[in-house]
DNA sequence: CGGGAATGTTACAATCGTGTGACAAAACTT
DNA sequence: AAGTTTTGTCACACGATTGTAACATTCCCG
């Protein structure tokens, strides 16, 4: 059975251009050139790779891409990023947005055909957050949703408990501000940058010596260290 | 799946000889006996290669080279020139026309072959950025934004970071200011492009002996080399 | 060699990013 | 309904970072 991909793009060019090599290279291709139209298809039926445009009318690629990681029938279906800029980057293979590769535009067909192959062949190993984090003295224990620094509990607010548990699963690797608001305060909020910090500040006053596993990175966010 | 050459050159006999030995190798070849052929074939179609000769009737290769590289379709496609004269290198390889290789007429359909098939695994070489670099004792962590040196960690502010990462990302491939001032900094910044060379000396300042792998290229900008 | 252009260095002012404390709105609790 | 806790915003302070300009040096070309 072939795999199903879905390719999203508003110009009919590169629409050809791709469903001619994907079908050439053996895959079932559908297509798809808004976002809305690309949802639609992907909820009534789950491609087993979506290849993604960056730059799409009314709805961009990046808030398509995080709509489908956040919809269960799509989180884990792997996306293919076209993006223009290579400034882009960074985000778009960030946790923030999730792709699993990209292509900067112009590319080749061949090379496009490369990567989804690679993208298919490896398997996602299903990576489940775990329940109990240990880091020396702090311990956070997520279903009972308390932590403990020395045997004795925190007495933290849900807030900065989901926030601490974020950087704690994501222990080492730096979460930008916006991408903390999009994770501990759901998408749609309009909350401003600095609530973070201060957030922080509170969370850090809390776990007191412990506090000395939350890094600050200037100009980038915040990180867990053990 | 072959990858696709487009062969351009007024001779008959050449594209024969080219023809029948690139089919040889393995590779699917298409011809044009000028420029105007060449750029409707390449437009339609975008090959994974295209071997060019300089002296072509009407429009010169060189014209065609620059065409091709302005144009989204065909401004990654490698380009292989077949030249004259030695004394023409500089231009063909140099920034203006950015062609891939050269090879200078009369020349063997064996090395042909070779220089192709270097230039086609150049290309398809994973451009993905890796989220881990090491090169001999220097090491960079791009989730953890963190770079060490014989495991001690450099103090690098978050533009330095990027620089740098960006640097050794494109490894041995020169980057024009222009370039880095669009990528670390972002689109089209009014920034002085000597801005770059500040932060260059920072850089290599904080780098010591590692700095070794940050390589000026006069006339021209900076480089990465392992 | 010498002149000019490109790059390296240095110093400085402007800006930015973050921590901090205070405050009011919102959400719970009683 | 009053009180308490939690939460988001703001303004200020202060140091780190950054862009630029001015000067020094190096390189390339004839």
């Amino acid at each position: 059975m072939k795999p199903r991909i879905l390719v999203v793009d508003d110009e009919p060019e590169i629409i050809e251009l791709v469903e001619f090599n994907l079908h050439q290279a053996g895959y079932a291709v559908s297509t798809a050139a808004d976002g809305a139209a690309a949802l639609k298809k992907a909820r009534a039926h789950p491609p087993d790779l979506i290849v993604l445009d960056v730059m799409l009318p009314e709805m961009d690629g990046f808030e398509l891409c995080q709509i489908l990681r956040r919809e269960a029938a799509t989180a884990r279906t792997p996306i293919l990023m076209l993006t223009a800029k290579a400034a882009e980057i960074d985000r778009v293979l960030g946790l923030e947005l999730g792709a699993d590769d990209y292509l900067t535009k112009p590319f080749s067909p061949r090379e496009l055909v490369l990567r989804i192959k690679k993208i298919l062949a490896r398997s996602h190993a299903p990576e489940t957050p775990k329940e109990q984090l240990r880091f020396g003295d702090l311990n956070i224990d997520v279903p009972r949703h308390l932590a403990t620094w020395k045997n004795k509990p925190l007495e933290l607010t849900a807030t900065e408990f989901k926030l601490l548990t974020l950087l704690a699963q994501r222990s080492g690797r730096v979460q930008s501000r916006d991408q903390l608001l999009r994770d501990v305060w759901e998408y749609d909020s309009l909350i401003d940058t600095r609530t973070v910090d201060t957030h922080m500040r509170r969370l850090r006053e809390k776990l007191g010596a412990a506090a000395k596993h939350l890094d600050t990175v200037r100009g980038v966010g915040y990180r867990f260290v053990e």
